[in-house]
DNA sequence: ATCAATCTTAGAACCTGTCTAAAGAATTGA
DNA sequence: TCAATTCTTTAGACAGGTTCTAAGATTGAT
């Protein structure tokens, strides 16, 4: 019998999450196929868990949450805030910005070298910076 | 019997509001006055709650909410988004950024020339750029 | 003063997200 | 391989922040 794709797949996802310190399991390994599929994803919460039901993978609300949760803990997602109420996850972990269509809540992403910071503050006396999130607001011309 | 500065003030807010098209209540005045009283203060509606009601200022707290909500459409106040879950709103409406400290959840102003984006992407087709936020996020040294 | 329009309010409802406790699955070690 | 151990999942309850509802109060114009 030979390997398929998605045997392959799985097997690479199951060691990224190895690697992460998560066990693979049939519902970590589920959702990080499903969020990992395309290149840079957008998703919410509820979205994703829409998707998972929709692939016929059988997860609770509670767990996608958890999930998402611990990939963003272990690097393997980020985190994005633009709109009050609502968090995205984007699968996109390289340094990068955002537009944000504000009329359609969606975000797109924007390439480190698409903007380019010249001058930014010091840190006041006993902090460090994190991160420099700069998000695009877009309205409908 | 002399203009106090209160009552000073307090006409101004009338006319603050009434120029943002919002009939000054007993409620937006009291509120505004808060709000304004310093120079660059970051709330979120629970707090602005607390301090009315400290302040003898009684307005529920459907009330703040609404009116905090008037004031972000007026032009009046900004919103500013740095954690899932809550809002801040911000009364420096100039073009400024903020630092954001992750671990006591507060926000401080960075003024507009303490950051200098040389370049900026082209908004995508059909839509223009409301505004550019940075969030400086920062971690305890 | 009167009236229509607007505003405030208490409380319920809502939504996103987290917690709980019990059952289930993955790993470990003999 | 078979427990024993540990971690994970789950349904449902819960929580926090925010918005909605419908009724009464205030405001501004007449």
């Amino acid at each position: 019998m030979q390997t398929t794709s998605a045997a392959l797949e799985n097997t690479e996802t199951q060691t990224r999450l190895r690697d992460a310190g998560l066990r693979p399991t049939r519902q970590r390994i589920g959702l990080a196929n499903l969020l990992f599929a395309g290149d840079c994803r957008h998703v919410t919460a509820e979205e994703l868990f829409a998707e998972a039901n929709a692939a016929a993978l059988s997860v609770s609300l509670a767990t996608v949450y958890n999930t998402l949760r611990q990939f963003v803990d272990a690097g393997l997602l980020r985190e994005v805030l633009a709109e009050p109420g609502r968090a995205y996850f984007d699968t996109n972990i390289s340094d990068h910005h955002h537009f944000f269509h504000v009329a359609e809540g969606r975000l797109e992403d924007v390439p480190a070298d698409a903007v380019s910071i010249a001058k930014l503050p010091m840190a006041p006396a006993g902090a460090t910076v994190e991160r420099v999130d700069v998000i695009i607001r877009l309205n409908k011309a």
